[in-house]
RNA sequence: GGCCAGGUGGCAGAGUGGUCAUGCAGCGGCCUGCAAAGCCGUGUACGCCGGUUCGAUUCCGACCCUGGCCUCCA
């Protein structure tokens, strides 16, 4: 058995995965704040990180893993999208939730078992501020609830800053109603015009790190065993998270394991919505097969930043469009998934899930594929290049409707294609290769290229000319 | 300014103390009526300067540069 190796953001080492309880394995993944349509970077994390999940079910059993992904559904950029549009804000939160589990289902994210919304936890998050007030980890003050940084000696280890350098870092002013400029808040009040739930300490609403604090532990636990993120969360949201968990939970330990991915890029910055170099997710999906999409995202490895580009987009076109050339002419072999995974496979995906690694077998694999000579190994080959692409969640599609895509930029009617195809095969039986050759231009600058193999003609769509531009949007 | 990651061939992107990443693109050849696809072949790559070492892209130190966090952010 290859042990599963994964960077701990914790220990700043890659460590052998050993969960608590082999027969509940838990993971939580902060998930969205939905006030808006997502963008490709924010897909990043629960593809990668669902990844592994299907990692730890192959190792532990399905039903031995635990997976919550959460939505935020309030938040102040909530508040005021529901108060700019003029609805409240579940009308606002319904439409973007739904939009965003749809989005990252088309990219081939697994649904997590549990996708916990804030809303539904409202109590769970009143009753870990009262047992943090009662622990003396927090205070209230004119209707908030903070947190006493002060209180957690600890604070500050996973991002690893001194609290020193936090309060000297500290560019904002501080609220008059917080001890120490450090302190944040658990719970703020509403006025009359924003959502808000009643509580001791009068209506309010939750603030945002305490939503997490209090999902993972209604749902998983008190200790969990992965805690996954964005990197950009490290500090302030996962360091509270920590300080609210531990301190609530009388000291235990709140996640064993930090992982973090890297930050999407696109033109060399961070793809954010105040930068407005953001590609939207739901747009991307209308111009690309999601498989392009989602090996884009695949070849580098999760820790590291990837800049998005057209270029880089297309290359990956071309990439997967390999792969399917290979699928294609094996198309007579009727070969399934294998159960197993080539050990490469896996030993790369064990090595702190190395995707690009993976994907270099992947293409190992296609090689074995193509020079297979006889249909035993044909066989075998593709059942080991169909198993290690779709745990990737690759090489699902049909590969000879992938070449025609419907819905693509370029668009044929295939009949049309075949008449003219007819035509040519009977002027190079006639060898009048002028006509042949004229037919063949026209196909072209329609977008269809053909191919005479031994069985005979065959054809695709180009992706040549096609998605260079239209994402830079 | 503080903390944390990085700088690899035309592009993307792994990895390693001493023969090979891989993919895309390019170039030459085979095949083909010609193409396409496929096959074969093909490139003095590891930011800069020192040090350790028989040997460093890989370890150590300095420097330069880039990105992330320090405020909401996947």
């Amino acid at each position: 058995m290859i042990p599963l190796n994964l960077y701990n953001s914790l220990t700043h080492r890659v460590e052998e995965f050993v969960p608590l309880d082999p027969a509940r394995v838990t993971m939580y993944l902060c998930g969205a704040t939905v006030y808006n349509y997502v963008h490709i970077g924010n897909a990043r994390g629960p593809v990668v990180f669902a990844l592994l999940v299907r990692l730890l079910k192959r190792i532990y059993g399905a039903e031995h893993v635990v997976f919550a992904r959460n939505i935020t559904d309030v938040d102040d950029k909530i508040n005021a999208a529901a108060l700019e549009a003029g609805v409240p804000i579940a009308t606002i939160t319904q439409r973007y939730a739904a939009a965003y589990s749809d989005n990252l289902r088309q990219l081939g994210v697994d649904t997590p078992e549990i996708e916990p919304y804030a809303t539904d936890h409202i109590r769970h998050i009143i009753a870990m501020c009262e047992r943090l007030i009662a622990s003396g980890n927090a205070y209230a003050a004119q209707g908030h609830v903070l947190f006493d940084v002060a209180s957690y000696p600890e604070y500050g280890h996973l991002s690893r800053r001194s609290t020193q350098d936090m309060i000297d870092g500290a560019r904002i002013e501080v609220a008059p109603y917080k001890a120490n400029a450090a302190d944040f808040v658990l719970w703020k009040p509403s006025t009359p015009e924003l959502p808000g739930w009643e509580s001791p300490w009068g209506r309010g609403r939750p603030g945002w790190h305490i939503e997490c604090s209090a999902m993972s532990a209604a749902h998983l636990g008190e200790t969990i065993d992965i805690h996954a993120g964005g990197n950009d969360l490290l500090f302030p949201h996962h360091e509270n998270e920590v300080a609210q968990s531990t301190c609530a939970h009388g000291g235990k330990i709140f996640a064993r394991w930090w992982l973090h991915n890297g930050m999407l890029t696109f033109g060399g910055k961070k793809m954010s919505k105040s930068l407005g170099n953001t590609l939207v997710l739901h747009e991307l999906l209308r111009m690309h097969d999601p498989e392009v999409l989602r090996y884009m995202l695949l070849k580098a490895h999760y820790r590291q930043p990837l800049d998005w580009s057209p270029s880089a987009l297309e290359q990956t076109q071309n990439t997967l469009d390999g792969l399917y050339g290979t699928l294609r002419d094996l198309a007579e072999i009727d070969a399934p998934a294998a159960a197993e995974l080539p050990e490469d496979f896996v030993r790369a995906m064990h090595d702190d899930l190395n995707t690009p690694e993976a994907l270099s077998v992947l293409a190992r694999l296609a090689d074995n594929a193509r020079k297979a000579t006889d249909g035993r190994q044909k066989h075998a080959a593709k059942s080991a290049l169909l198993a290690a692409g779709q745990f990737l969640g690759l090489l699902e599609r049909d590969a000879e409707s992938w070449f025609k895509r419907a819905g693509s930029a370029v668009q044929v009617d295939p009949k049309w294609v075949e008449r003219l195809l007819d035509e040519r095969a009977e002027a190079r039986k006639r060898r009048d290769f002028a006509s042949a050759d004229r037919i063949r231009d026209e196909l072209a600058e329609s977008g269809v290229v053909i191919e005479d193999g031994p069985q005979g003609v065959r054809w695709k769509l180009t992706h040549t000319g096609r998605n260079r531009n239209e994402c830079a949007a």
